[in-house]
DNA sequence: TTGTGTAAATGGTATGACCATTAGCTATTT
DNA sequence: AAATAGCTAATGGTCATACCATTTACACAA
């Protein structure tokens, strides 16, 4: 008789706490700058106590998430202020370029978008749709959408189902943002461009939700291809 | 009259017992491997609540330099098992499987194929052709060829010049020797998957000296697909 | 208008209790 | 004697409650 059993692994709560509200930033459900609702209310809401919630907070404290102001709140850091993730320092180390990173996204993202065309579920075009829309919105009012640029890209992400995968773009999140910030600021400058980008977009959540996972990878190829002639261009 | 005031600095309570622990850790009177004084002496010791002592402990947790275990203790990290990868970390907390890992791979590394077809110099291939030779021997004499494997596909990420992809490629494998190496070792166990194995590893490299990039991608798309249907039958 | 005081909101600390897990010891069984 | 089960103590994790410290906002008085 050969029986396999899983060790069982035991999960904290306020690592689960930790989970949600890291989410919640990652989704741009929380945008940055944005203040946190209080422990108390917290704990009330998730039903734990508040000696939980704040293990949870100062976890993200610590990891450079959040920022604790006496007497405030708890705010949501800017990513510009939060460079120490390791992918973002092995960025540093090694000369990486942002047409290294692109190159990456190819293959990691046209990948997902063809597995997030067979597994999406409402809740996660729900979340797509929302990223477009605000996306709309801000560059509308004349900001940079790149949070939620950013925003839509990890709704891709989550829609995978696939953990691996979205660990791994949790660790892109970071220097994504300050890339695309930073460097993108001239790509969105262009109004042409803009609706280039708001279109491809649309078009790879429209596959999505066709499940059409070829359709998907093809729309998230020409995306991904557009940013990378753009940057061919300007050098 | 022109006077200087100094900004008052609050400092909280916490972070004092944090630095002071710190110091210990720093100036080896806790060394590697030893066991902290529990949280209640601490307190005692120190005559502060056992919360704030365990709030500085927690900050050193989530810093990497300690370690709670509960039932027994916390104790201080080794300072080689603080760089370990963050990705293998994601393994046991998510519960990612072969399958979750090796779609991702899909998309990576078909995508590395492609690239490495258009950069791959000479010592690249030699580096290539240097691990498919030694996986035939290491299976010719009964042994899992499984570092020769892992080997194969560091030199084929190495090839594509690319240091973002390098990178993720090295917390991935580390994270494959660790966890996966058991579960692969069945797949080694057939010499039918073996040879099958290695001609697919050859294929790639052809492809890739012949520097045809759609070639290489298909090359390495069959291979991952045998694998992942391998694992399907298996269940 | 200016300054002052007060109240509310919110994070920080303190206690004390109890739960959950672990290691080690003890007693029981085989 | 050896193996197993059961118990106990140590220790980290969670909870509830109270109070302290800081900041903001607002009302009020000079």
């Amino acid at each position: 008789m050969t029986i396999t059993l899983q060790p069982i692994k035991p999960k904290k709560i306020s690592d689960q706490v930790f989970e949600q509200i890291r989410e919640l930033i990652f989704r741009g459900q929380l945008k940055a700058g944005e203040q946190l609702l209080p422990e108390r209310e917290l704990s009330e809401a998730m039903q734990v106590s508040r000696t939980t919630v704040r293990n949870a907070i100062n976890k993200l404290v610590v990891l450079g998430l959040l920022e604790h102001k006496q007497g405030q709140g708890t705010f949501v850091r800017f990513p510009d202020t939060r460079l120490d993730n390791p992918l973002a320092a092995a960025m540093e180390v090694e000369d990486a370029t942002i047409a290294d990173l692109l190159e990456v996204r190819m293959g990691l993202e046209c990948n997902a978008a063809a597995l997030a065309a067979q597994r999406a579920n409402e809740e996660d075009l729900r979340f797509m749709d929302a990223s477009l829309e605000e996306m709309r919105v801000e560059v509308a009012s004349g900001r940079l959408g790149t949070e939620a640029d950013t925003a839509f890209h990890m709704a891709l992400a989550y829609a995978t189902k696939n953990p691996v995968h979205v660990y791994i773009m949790k660790n892109f999140y970071d220097f994504l943002f300050v890339g695309i910030k930073k460097n993108l600021s001239h790509l969105y400058e262009d109004p042409a461009n803009i609706d280039q980008i708001l279109s491809q977009h649309s078009e790879i959540i429209e596959a999505i939700r066709k499940k059409d996972a070829q359709d998907a990878l093809q729309a998230m190829h020409r995306h991904i291809q557009f940013v990378q002639d753009f940057f061919r261009k300007r050098g």
